[in-house]
DNA sequence: TACAGTAGAGAACGATCGTTCTCACCGCAA
DNA sequence: TTGCGGTGAGAACGATCGTTCTCTACTGTA
Protein backbone atom coordinates (compact mmCIF):
# COMPACT_ATOMS: atom_id res chain seq x y z
CA UNK A 1 0.00 0.00 0.00
CA UNK A 2 2.99 2.34 0.75
CA UNK A 3 5.15 3.56 -1.64
CA UNK A 4 9.16 3.71 -0.87
CA UNK A 5 10.83 6.66 -0.61
CA UNK A 6 12.71 6.56 -3.55
CA UNK A 7 10.48 6.92 -5.97
CA UNK A 8 10.88 5.80 -9.74
CA UNK A 9 11.14 8.37 -12.47
CA UNK A 10 8.09 7.60 -13.96
CA UNK A 11 5.25 9.27 -11.10
CA UNK A 12 4.77 12.77 -12.23
CA UNK A 13 6.04 14.89 -9.87
CA UNK A 14 2.95 16.12 -8.51
CA UNK A 15 2.27 12.28 -7.67
CA UNK A 16 5.86 12.10 -6.19
CA UNK A 17 5.36 14.99 -3.95
CA UNK A 18 1.66 13.37 -2.52
CA UNK A 19 2.70 10.22 -2.19
CA UNK A 20 6.06 11.54 0.04
CA UNK A 21 3.91 14.13 1.68
CA UNK A 22 1.10 11.42 2.39
CA UNK A 23 4.41 8.88 4.26
CA UNK A 24 6.00 11.80 5.60
CA UNK A 25 2.39 13.29 7.36
CA UNK A 26 1.26 9.61 8.59
CA UNK A 27 4.88 8.81 10.52
CA UNK A 28 5.56 11.95 11.61
CA UNK A 29 2.81 14.53 12.29
CA UNK A 30 1.81 17.33 9.64
CA UNK A 31 3.15 20.29 11.33
CA UNK A 32 6.07 18.45 12.56
CA UNK A 33 7.55 17.69 8.59
CA UNK A 34 8.67 20.87 6.43
CA UNK A 35 7.76 21.92 3.33
CA UNK A 36 11.36 21.62 2.47
CA UNK A 37 11.70 17.79 3.73
CA UNK A 38 8.61 16.89 1.39
CA UNK A 39 10.82 18.50 -1.49
CA UNK A 40 13.87 16.98 -0.83
CA UNK A 41 11.58 13.49 0.01
CA UNK A 42 10.17 14.15 -3.07
CA UNK A 43 13.11 15.06 -5.03
CA UNK A 44 11.31 18.38 -6.95
CA UNK A 45 12.47 21.97 -6.40
CA UNK A 46 11.10 24.14 -3.90
CA UNK A 47 9.31 26.13 -6.49
CA UNK A 48 7.56 23.14 -8.52
CA UNK A 49 6.21 22.32 -4.95
CA UNK A 50 4.23 25.63 -5.02
CA UNK A 51 3.59 25.44 -8.73
CA UNK A 52 2.00 22.26 -7.83
CA UNK A 53 0.60 23.43 -4.42
CA UNK A 54 -0.04 27.50 -3.99
CA UNK A 55 0.47 26.04 0.02
CA UNK A 56 0.33 23.84 2.80
CA UNK A 57 -2.91 23.43 3.12
CA UNK A 58 -4.03 22.64 -0.01
CA UNK A 59 -1.30 20.05 -0.09
CA UNK A 60 -2.49 18.70 3.10
CA UNK A 61 -5.89 18.19 1.37
CA UNK A 62 -4.55 16.28 -1.74
CA UNK A 63 -2.66 14.27 0.73
CA UNK A 64 -5.97 13.60 2.32
CA UNK A 65 -7.73 12.69 -0.84
CA UNK A 66 -4.97 10.34 -2.26
CA UNK A 67 -5.27 8.71 1.05
CA UNK A 68 -9.65 8.42 1.08
CA UNK A 69 -8.59 7.03 -2.43
CA UNK A 70 -6.30 4.50 -0.88
CA UNK A 71 -8.60 3.67 1.35
CA UNK A 72 -11.77 3.20 -0.51
CA UNK A 73 -10.57 1.21 -2.93
CA UNK A 74 -8.57 -1.56 -0.22
CA UNK A 75 -11.33 -1.67 1.41
CA UNK A 76 -13.48 -2.46 -1.84
CA UNK A 77 -11.11 -4.98 -2.48
CA UNK A 78 -11.29 -6.74 0.63
CA UNK A 79 -15.14 -6.59 0.63
CA UNK A 80 -15.62 -8.24 -2.74
CA UNK A 81 -13.10 -11.31 -1.85
CA UNK A 82 -16.67 -12.11 0.06
CA UNK A 83 -19.67 -13.33 -1.49
CA UNK A 84 -22.61 -13.50 1.19
CA UNK A 85 -23.73 -10.43 2.11
CA UNK A 86 -22.60 -11.43 6.10
CA UNK A 87 -19.33 -12.42 5.05
CA UNK A 88 -19.08 -8.64 3.68
CA UNK A 89 -19.75 -7.02 6.30
CA UNK A 90 -17.70 -9.05 8.81
CA UNK A 91 -14.42 -8.62 5.77
CA UNK A 92 -14.63 -4.80 7.13
CA UNK A 93 -12.46 -6.30 10.28
CA UNK A 94 -10.48 -8.53 8.10
CA UNK A 95 -9.57 -5.38 6.22
CA UNK A 96 -8.36 -3.44 9.45
CA UNK A 97 -6.96 -6.47 11.08
CA UNK A 98 -4.60 -6.64 8.08
CA UNK A 99 -3.53 -3.05 7.96
CA UNK A 100 -3.09 -2.92 11.98
CA UNK A 101 -0.47 -5.44 11.27
CA UNK A 102 1.71 -3.32 8.78
CA UNK A 103 5.10 -1.94 10.64
CA UNK A 104 4.53 1.45 9.46
CA UNK A 105 0.52 1.33 11.11
CA UNK A 106 0.03 4.10 13.58
CA UNK A 107 -4.09 4.98 13.63
CA UNK A 108 -6.68 6.61 11.12
CA UNK A 109 -4.66 9.29 9.25
CA UNK A 110 -7.94 11.64 9.08
CA UNK A 111 -8.36 11.11 12.93
CA UNK A 112 -4.86 12.01 13.44
CA UNK A 113 -5.34 15.04 11.05
CA UNK A 114 -8.22 15.99 13.00
CA UNK A 115 -6.69 16.05 15.80
CA UNK A 116 -4.06 17.84 15.06
CA UNK A 117 -5.56 20.42 12.31
CA UNK A 118 -9.90 20.10 12.82
CA UNK A 119 -10.02 23.26 15.31
CA UNK A 120 -8.12 25.57 12.87
CA UNK A 121 -8.39 24.47 9.71
CA UNK A 122 -12.21 24.05 8.41
CA UNK A 123 -11.05 22.24 5.10
CA UNK A 124 -9.35 19.42 6.91
CA UNK A 125 -12.01 19.00 9.20
CA UNK A 126 -14.43 18.51 6.43
CA UNK A 127 -12.64 16.30 4.75
CA UNK A 128 -12.10 13.95 7.68
CA UNK A 129 -16.48 14.44 8.33
CA UNK A 130 -16.72 13.47 4.39
CA UNK A 131 -14.20 10.67 4.37
CA UNK A 132 -15.97 9.33 7.81
CA UNK A 133 -19.21 9.65 6.73
CA UNK A 134 -18.76 8.01 3.31
CA UNK A 135 -17.12 5.03 5.26
CA UNK A 136 -20.52 5.22 7.12
CA UNK A 137 -22.59 4.80 4.27
CA UNK A 138 -20.52 2.26 2.83
CA UNK A 139 -21.12 -0.13 5.57
CA UNK A 140 -24.64 0.67 6.28
CA UNK A 141 -25.38 -0.50 2.75
CA UNK A 142 -23.40 -4.16 3.13
CA UNK A 143 -25.90 -4.20 6.05
CA UNK A 144 -28.43 -3.08 3.59
CA UNK A 145 -27.61 -5.92 1.40
CA UNK A 146 -27.40 -8.40 4.50
CA UNK A 147 -30.48 -7.42 5.36
CA UNK A 148 -30.35 -5.66 8.51
CA UNK A 149 -31.77 -1.98 9.39
CA UNK A 150 -29.54 1.27 9.21
CA UNK A 151 -28.45 0.37 12.84
CA UNK A 152 -26.12 -2.22 12.30
CA UNK A 153 -24.23 -0.23 9.73
CA UNK A 154 -23.99 2.60 12.13
CA UNK A 155 -22.70 0.47 15.21
CA UNK A 156 -19.94 -1.69 12.85
CA UNK A 157 -18.58 1.36 11.91
CA UNK A 158 -18.51 2.66 15.66
CA UNK A 159 -16.72 -0.46 16.26
CA UNK A 160 -14.59 0.17 12.72
CA UNK A 161 -13.24 3.58 14.16
CA UNK A 162 -12.47 2.29 18.02
CA UNK A 163 -10.65 -0.89 16.79
CA UNK A 164 -8.80 1.94 14.79
CA UNK A 165 -7.76 4.60 17.83
CA UNK A 166 -7.21 1.51 20.00
CA UNK A 167 -4.89 -0.66 17.77
CA UNK A 168 -3.21 3.18 16.94
CA UNK A 169 -2.53 3.90 20.84
CA UNK A 170 -2.45 0.32 22.51
CA UNK A 171 0.22 -0.54 19.73
CA UNK A 172 -1.77 -2.65 17.57
CA UNK A 173 -2.84 -4.98 19.97
CA UNK A 174 -6.14 -7.58 18.92
CA UNK A 175 -8.43 -5.05 18.43
CA UNK A 176 -9.71 -6.13 14.71
CA UNK A 177 -10.07 -9.39 16.49
CA UNK A 178 -11.98 -8.58 19.23
CA UNK A 179 -14.00 -6.03 16.77
CA UNK A 180 -14.96 -8.32 14.56
CA UNK A 181 -16.10 -10.90 17.27
CA UNK A 182 -18.27 -8.19 18.32
CA UNK A 183 -19.37 -7.57 15.10
CA UNK A 184 -20.74 -11.49 14.37
CA UNK A 185 -22.70 -10.91 17.61
CA UNK A 186 -24.25 -7.80 16.56
CA UNK A 187 -25.00 -8.84 12.93
CA UNK A 188 -26.24 -12.07 14.14
CA UNK A 189 -28.81 -10.16 16.61
CA UNK A 190 -29.62 -7.61 14.42
CA UNK A 191 -30.25 -10.80 11.59
CA UNK A 192 -32.54 -12.64 14.07
CA UNK A 193 -34.40 -9.56 14.84
CA UNK A 194 -36.19 -9.26 11.50
CA UNK B 1 -2.19 42.61 40.86
CA UNK B 2 -2.41 39.39 42.39
CA UNK B 3 -4.82 37.64 44.42
CA UNK B 4 -3.89 36.86 47.95
CA UNK B 5 -4.28 33.73 49.75
CA UNK B 6 -7.14 34.70 51.73
CA UNK B 7 -9.46 34.98 48.47
CA UNK B 8 -11.48 31.20 48.20
CA UNK B 9 -12.11 31.41 44.76
CA UNK B 10 -8.45 32.40 43.61
CA UNK B 11 -7.10 29.05 42.32
CA UNK B 12 -3.27 28.21 42.90
CA UNK B 13 -0.93 29.63 39.79
CA UNK B 14 -0.06 25.96 38.72
CA UNK B 15 -3.50 24.94 38.50
CA UNK B 16 -4.96 28.35 36.82
CA UNK B 17 -1.74 27.29 34.58
CA UNK B 18 -3.27 23.87 34.07
CA UNK B 19 -6.69 24.22 33.55
CA UNK B 20 -5.96 27.47 30.98
CA UNK B 21 -3.66 25.32 29.27
CA UNK B 22 -6.01 22.21 29.39
CA UNK B 23 -9.16 24.63 28.18
CA UNK B 24 -6.93 26.09 25.24
CA UNK B 25 -4.85 22.83 23.95
CA UNK B 26 -7.91 21.29 24.01
CA UNK B 27 -10.05 23.68 22.08
CA UNK B 28 -7.63 24.45 19.46
CA UNK B 29 -4.79 21.74 19.60
CA UNK B 30 -1.71 21.60 21.06
CA UNK B 31 1.01 23.33 18.62
CA UNK B 32 -1.47 26.34 17.61
CA UNK B 33 -1.52 28.02 21.44
CA UNK B 34 1.82 29.47 22.55
CA UNK B 35 3.19 29.36 26.08
CA UNK B 36 2.67 33.46 25.98
CA UNK B 37 -1.16 32.27 25.35
CA UNK B 38 -1.49 30.20 27.85
CA UNK B 39 0.57 32.69 30.66
CA UNK B 40 -2.44 35.35 29.57
CA UNK B 41 -4.90 32.99 29.85
CA UNK B 42 -3.62 31.86 33.01
CA UNK B 43 -2.62 35.31 34.55
CA UNK B 44 0.67 34.36 35.59
CA UNK B 45 3.77 35.35 34.48
CA UNK B 46 6.28 33.94 31.72
CA UNK B 47 8.80 33.36 35.03
CA UNK B 48 6.60 31.78 37.18
CA UNK B 49 4.77 29.74 34.60
CA UNK B 50 8.56 28.67 33.87
CA UNK B 51 9.36 28.07 37.29
CA UNK B 52 6.09 25.18 37.63
CA UNK B 53 6.86 23.66 34.01
CA UNK B 54 10.48 23.37 33.25
CA UNK B 55 9.26 23.76 29.37
CA UNK B 56 6.19 23.04 27.32
CA UNK B 57 5.97 19.19 27.41
CA UNK B 58 6.13 18.99 30.99
CA UNK B 59 2.75 21.21 30.75
CA UNK B 60 1.16 19.59 28.38
CA UNK B 61 2.13 16.12 30.40
CA UNK B 62 0.47 18.09 33.47
CA UNK B 63 -2.77 19.03 31.38
CA UNK B 64 -3.10 15.23 30.37
CA UNK B 65 -2.92 14.12 34.31
CA UNK B 66 -5.32 16.95 34.88
CA UNK B 67 -7.66 15.36 32.27
CA UNK B 68 -7.44 11.94 33.24
CA UNK B 69 -8.07 12.49 36.68
CA UNK B 70 -11.13 14.83 35.49
CA UNK B 71 -12.64 11.60 33.24
CA UNK B 72 -11.55 8.91 35.95
CA UNK B 73 -14.03 10.86 38.53
CA UNK B 74 -16.31 11.58 36.16
CA UNK B 75 -16.80 8.33 35.16
CA UNK B 76 -16.86 7.00 38.47
CA UNK B 77 -19.42 8.89 39.48
CA UNK B 78 -21.46 7.93 36.50
CA UNK B 79 -20.81 4.64 36.98
CA UNK B 80 -21.60 4.67 41.01
CA UNK B 81 -25.25 6.06 40.13
CA UNK B 82 -26.21 2.31 39.16
CA UNK B 83 -26.45 -0.30 41.11
CA UNK B 84 -27.20 -3.48 39.25
CA UNK B 85 -23.58 -4.46 37.09
CA UNK B 86 -25.56 -4.36 33.63
CA UNK B 87 -26.72 -0.80 34.37
CA UNK B 88 -23.33 0.06 35.73
CA UNK B 89 -22.06 -1.04 32.23
CA UNK B 90 -24.48 1.47 30.20
CA UNK B 91 -23.86 4.02 32.51
CA UNK B 92 -20.38 4.63 30.46
CA UNK B 93 -22.16 5.37 27.35
CA UNK B 94 -24.59 7.69 29.31
CA UNK B 95 -21.51 9.28 30.99
CA UNK B 96 -20.30 9.49 27.08
CA UNK B 97 -23.33 11.26 25.84
CA UNK B 98 -23.62 13.66 28.52
CA UNK B 99 -19.99 14.58 27.20
CA UNK B 100 -20.97 14.95 23.37
CA UNK B 101 -23.55 17.08 24.26
CA UNK B 102 -21.55 19.61 25.55
CA UNK B 103 -20.60 22.72 23.29
CA UNK B 104 -16.99 22.60 23.98
CA UNK B 105 -17.02 19.00 22.83
CA UNK B 106 -14.54 18.22 20.69
CA UNK B 107 -13.31 14.45 21.11
CA UNK B 108 -10.96 12.82 22.89
CA UNK B 109 -8.26 15.43 24.11
CA UNK B 110 -5.99 12.11 24.78
CA UNK B 111 -6.63 11.22 21.00
CA UNK B 112 -6.43 14.22 19.65
CA UNK B 113 -2.70 14.82 21.53
CA UNK B 114 -2.05 11.49 20.40
CA UNK B 115 -2.20 12.36 16.93
CA UNK B 116 -0.42 15.61 16.94
CA UNK B 117 2.19 14.47 19.15
CA UNK B 118 2.14 10.96 19.63
CA UNK B 119 5.08 10.09 16.50
CA UNK B 120 7.45 12.71 17.75
CA UNK B 121 6.63 12.48 21.43
CA UNK B 122 7.46 9.52 23.62
CA UNK B 123 6.03 10.57 26.80
CA UNK B 124 2.87 12.44 25.34
CA UNK B 125 2.10 8.53 23.68
CA UNK B 126 2.87 6.89 26.82
CA UNK B 127 0.60 8.85 28.94
CA UNK B 128 -2.16 8.09 26.61
CA UNK B 129 -1.59 4.73 26.14
CA UNK B 130 -1.92 4.47 29.59
CA UNK B 131 -4.73 6.63 29.94
CA UNK B 132 -6.74 4.34 27.42
CA UNK B 133 -5.48 1.24 29.25
CA UNK B 134 -6.30 2.52 32.11
CA UNK B 135 -10.25 2.61 30.92
CA UNK B 136 -9.82 -0.49 29.38
CA UNK B 137 -9.20 -2.15 32.51
CA UNK B 138 -12.11 -0.34 34.09
CA UNK B 139 -14.24 -1.65 32.07
CA UNK B 140 -12.82 -5.07 31.73
CA UNK B 141 -14.28 -4.86 35.94
CA UNK B 142 -17.16 -3.64 35.09
CA UNK B 143 -17.87 -6.58 32.67
CA UNK B 144 -16.39 -9.11 35.01
CA UNK B 145 -18.58 -7.64 37.80
CA UNK B 146 -21.32 -8.65 35.64
CA UNK B 147 -20.74 -11.96 35.12
CA UNK B 148 -19.14 -11.92 31.63
CA UNK B 149 -15.43 -12.46 30.59
CA UNK B 150 -12.74 -10.28 29.60
CA UNK B 151 -14.07 -9.97 25.87
CA UNK B 152 -17.14 -7.87 26.52
CA UNK B 153 -15.16 -5.27 27.89
CA UNK B 154 -12.59 -5.10 25.24
CA UNK B 155 -15.65 -4.90 23.04
CA UNK B 156 -17.74 -2.12 24.64
CA UNK B 157 -14.25 -0.22 25.41
CA UNK B 158 -13.83 -0.21 21.49
CA UNK B 159 -17.50 1.16 21.06
CA UNK B 160 -16.68 3.88 23.21
CA UNK B 161 -13.75 4.94 21.80
CA UNK B 162 -15.29 4.54 18.30
CA UNK B 163 -18.22 6.84 19.63
CA UNK B 164 -15.84 9.34 20.92
CA UNK B 165 -14.23 9.38 17.38
CA UNK B 166 -17.05 9.52 15.79
CA UNK B 167 -19.26 12.21 17.52
CA UNK B 168 -16.23 14.91 17.38
CA UNK B 169 -15.40 14.47 13.80
CA UNK B 170 -18.90 13.84 12.99
CA UNK B 171 -20.10 16.69 15.01
CA UNK B 172 -21.66 15.44 17.91
CA UNK B 173 -24.68 12.97 16.21
CA UNK B 174 -26.18 10.16 18.27
CA UNK B 175 -22.84 8.35 18.27
CA UNK B 176 -23.42 7.98 22.12
CA UNK B 177 -26.92 5.89 21.97
CA UNK B 178 -25.82 3.94 18.90
CA UNK B 179 -23.28 2.61 20.41
CA UNK B 180 -25.30 2.46 23.88
CA UNK B 181 -27.97 -0.20 21.92
CA UNK B 182 -24.72 -1.82 20.84
CA UNK B 183 -23.59 -1.89 24.18
CA UNK B 184 -26.93 -3.70 25.48
CA UNK B 185 -27.03 -6.56 22.19
CA UNK B 186 -23.10 -7.49 23.19
CA UNK B 187 -23.92 -7.72 27.02
CA UNK B 188 -27.28 -9.48 26.45
CA UNK B 189 -25.10 -12.07 24.16
CA UNK B 190 -22.31 -12.16 26.77
CA UNK B 191 -24.28 -12.78 29.59
CA UNK B 192 -26.29 -15.26 27.81
CA UNK B 193 -23.66 -17.35 26.55
CA UNK B 194 -22.75 -18.47 30.05
C1' DT C 1 16.43 55.38 54.78
C1' DA C 2 19.06 51.69 52.95
C1' DC C 3 19.24 47.17 51.35
C1' DA C 4 18.41 42.43 49.91
C1' DG C 5 15.38 39.38 47.75
C1' DT C 6 11.53 38.36 44.88
C1' DA C 7 8.32 38.62 41.31
C1' DG C 8 6.01 40.70 37.33
C1' DA C 9 6.09 42.73 32.68
C1' DG C 10 7.79 42.25 28.60
C1' DA C 11 11.85 42.76 25.49
C1' DA C 12 15.13 39.87 23.33
C1' DC C 13 17.24 35.75 21.42
C1' DG C 14 17.68 31.72 18.70
C1' DA C 15 15.50 28.34 16.09
C1' DT C 16 12.10 26.75 12.89
C1' DC C 17 9.09 27.08 9.06
C1' DG C 18 6.14 28.67 5.21
C1' DT C 19 6.88 31.28 1.39
C1' DT C 20 9.27 34.14 -1.97
C1' DC C 21 13.23 35.73 -4.50
C1' DT C 22 17.73 35.52 -6.78
C1' DC C 23 20.70 33.67 -9.87
C1' DA C 24 22.93 30.54 -12.70
C1' DC C 25 21.97 27.14 -16.19
C1' DC C 26 19.82 24.69 -20.14
C1' DG C 27 17.35 24.00 -24.49
C1' DC C 28 15.99 26.20 -28.45
C1' DA C 29 14.42 29.43 -32.09
C1' DA C 30 16.01 33.05 -35.25
C1' DT D 1 25.92 33.54 -31.73
C1' DT D 2 22.23 36.06 -29.26
C1' DG D 3 18.25 36.33 -26.79
C1' DC D 4 14.62 34.13 -24.06
C1' DG D 5 11.48 31.39 -21.44
C1' DG D 6 11.61 28.05 -18.02
C1' DT D 7 13.78 25.27 -14.31
C1' DG D 8 16.55 23.80 -10.29
C1' DA D 9 19.19 24.92 -6.19
C1' DG D 10 19.13 27.29 -2.42
C1' DA D 11 19.54 31.85 -0.08
C1' DA D 12 16.60 35.11 2.03
C1' DC D 13 12.58 37.06 4.31
C1' DG D 14 8.99 37.51 7.60
C1' DA D 15 6.43 35.49 11.09
C1' DT D 16 5.88 32.55 15.00
C1' DC D 17 7.26 30.35 19.10
C1' DG D 18 9.82 28.34 23.05
C1' DT D 19 12.85 30.05 26.21
C1' DT D 20 15.82 33.33 28.62
C1' DC D 21 17.21 37.85 30.19
C1' DT D 22 16.70 42.60 31.76
C1' DC D 23 14.73 46.02 34.22
C1' DT D 24 11.67 47.80 37.41
C1' DA D 25 8.55 47.83 41.41
C1' DC D 26 7.56 46.16 45.71
C1' DT D 27 7.98 43.91 50.39
C1' DG D 28 9.99 43.12 54.66
C1' DT D 29 13.71 44.19 57.85
C1' DA D 30 17.12 46.60 60.39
Amino acid sequence: MTSTAAEPAALEPRERVVTAAAELFYARGIQAVGMDEVRGAAGVSLKRLYAEFPGKEQLVLAVLDWRREQWETGLARAVEQADEPRARLLAVFDFLEDWFADDSFRGCGFINAFGELGATSPSVAAATRAHKQAFQDYVARLARDAGADETLGAQLALLAEGAQTTAAIAGCGDSAEVAHRAAEVLIDAALAQR
